[in-house]
DNA sequence: TAATGTGAAGCTTTTCACAGCC
DNA sequence: GGCTGTGAAAAGCTTCACATTA
């Protein structure tokens, strides 16, 4: 269930500022969903809770922890180290959860060879032997969008049956193979939609009239083309 | 709909092959989802297909430009200016479909004032005037977590009502304001869980014979800390 | 004939509401 | 009394299948 490391992580505030437990009102409202929901959600882990009382915060971390496999290590490659895969490289968040950022790979032989958070940033010829070598079973594509598919093939190839997608591309996989995109551009134009809906149920623009009544603006609108991960 | 987005990016790329019409089979296809769902989709934004012909590329890229309000300009500020919000402030993605990062901001005196992507960046202490004389529409916090909930209170209080946050953090706001998350550890936990339900059901572990069967480890758990989005 | 647009069926997710247990 | 766990109702979303139209 896609909640639960939102649960997680609300639990672990809990645990480090040592409340012992807590109840599904409680943990609704820090996770930012609905009691009965949450309730639910646990449910189908067990009965973990107890009623009456609520949910002992210490036993219900390592019981979602182990249903996420968050109990064993699980090394990580990240390819194509440009802004993104610089960033994702220092990412602090990752090795608190069990993941390791085990390898990053470049197609690039300027950038294979530099150090990056502490390791050397590795070529892509090696990939194959890396992803053997270091049990990584995790693949993170942040190449520019139209080198995405290929690394993703061969991550696959590899024997890779998890991959994160950076590049704004729909990456086509074999059967058994995981794919979640994160897509930056995808998300501003969903708030953007939202937002144009309010200025336009408004009347009152709250305080910048510029950005008032959407005009209709002429046909042959922005040719677009595809964003790329990284601009070189 | 959260799918226009997709279906967005997938006629840009058809239109710039030069291609003029597309069926919803197509489109579905290159979109990744499934063609009733797409012409369903549609179909909420009128009638612009044509029966036993297809859809017409360059005029369903306007129409769903207009419907997400990619017709006009949205000055985007990012707020933090760590690893994350570099890599976002340097991102070519946004440009594409008319988001334009209007301001880089940052809580630390000496991180403002450094040039990045042409941009100096400016002290959290503007951010209400940036906000005002920019018509900054959309904010995107990319903060360690602890910093995020004070950041997004400001940035309500200056106006903004569309929040893109990248700090792993439930972010309460005032009804009116639209708030996005991405979070990166969460994503690699979901594919860690479903990673995990694959050596465990497969009795051949594939290639790895040591990430296979997730052992009972003892209780006890990873005492866990929020992650952050930038360490340090 | 080819492919859209759409009622209706089917499925999944969310919410309600309360029995059951501490 | 308080809070969990869970059937049952409600809502939402996806898929089917076909009438309809260029």
């Amino acid at each position: 269930m896609a909640r639960l490391p939102l649960y997680l992580r609300a639990l672990s505030a809990l645990s480090e500022r040592g409340v012992p437990t807590v109840s599904s009102e409680e943990l609704a409202a820090a996770a930012g969903v609905n009691s009965a929901k949450l309730r639910k959600d646990l449910s189908y882990l067990g009965s973990y809770g107890t009623r009456g009382v609520g949910y002992d915060v210490e036993y219900l971390v390592y019981q979602i922890s182990r249903e996420l496999g968050l109990t064993q290590d699980w090394p990580v490659a990240i390819i194509g180290i440009g802004n993104l895969g610089h960033a994702l490289a220092n990412y602090g968040g990752f090795a608190s959860r069990g993941f390791r950022v085990a390898a990053l790979l470049d197609a690039d032989r300027a950038v294979a060879g530099q150090r990056i958070a502490g390791m050397v940033v590795r070529h892509m010829d090696d990939l194959e032997q890396i992803v053997r070598d270091d049990h990584v079973s995790i693949g993170v594509i942040t190449t520019p969008a139209p080198a995405a598919q290929g690394v993703c093939d061969r991550l696959v190839a590899a024997g890779i049956t998890s991959i994160l997608n950076f590049a704004p591309t729909v990456l086509s996989v074999p059967e058994g193979v995981d794919v979640r995109k994160v897509d930056l551009s995808i998300e501003l134009q969903i708030l953007a939609f939202h937002e144009q809906r309010k200025s336009a149920v408004d009347p009152a623009a709250p305080d910048l009239p510029a950005a008032a009544q959407p005009a209709a603006s002429p046909a042959g609108g922005p040719a677009g083309d595809l964003p790329e991960v990284m601009p070189a």
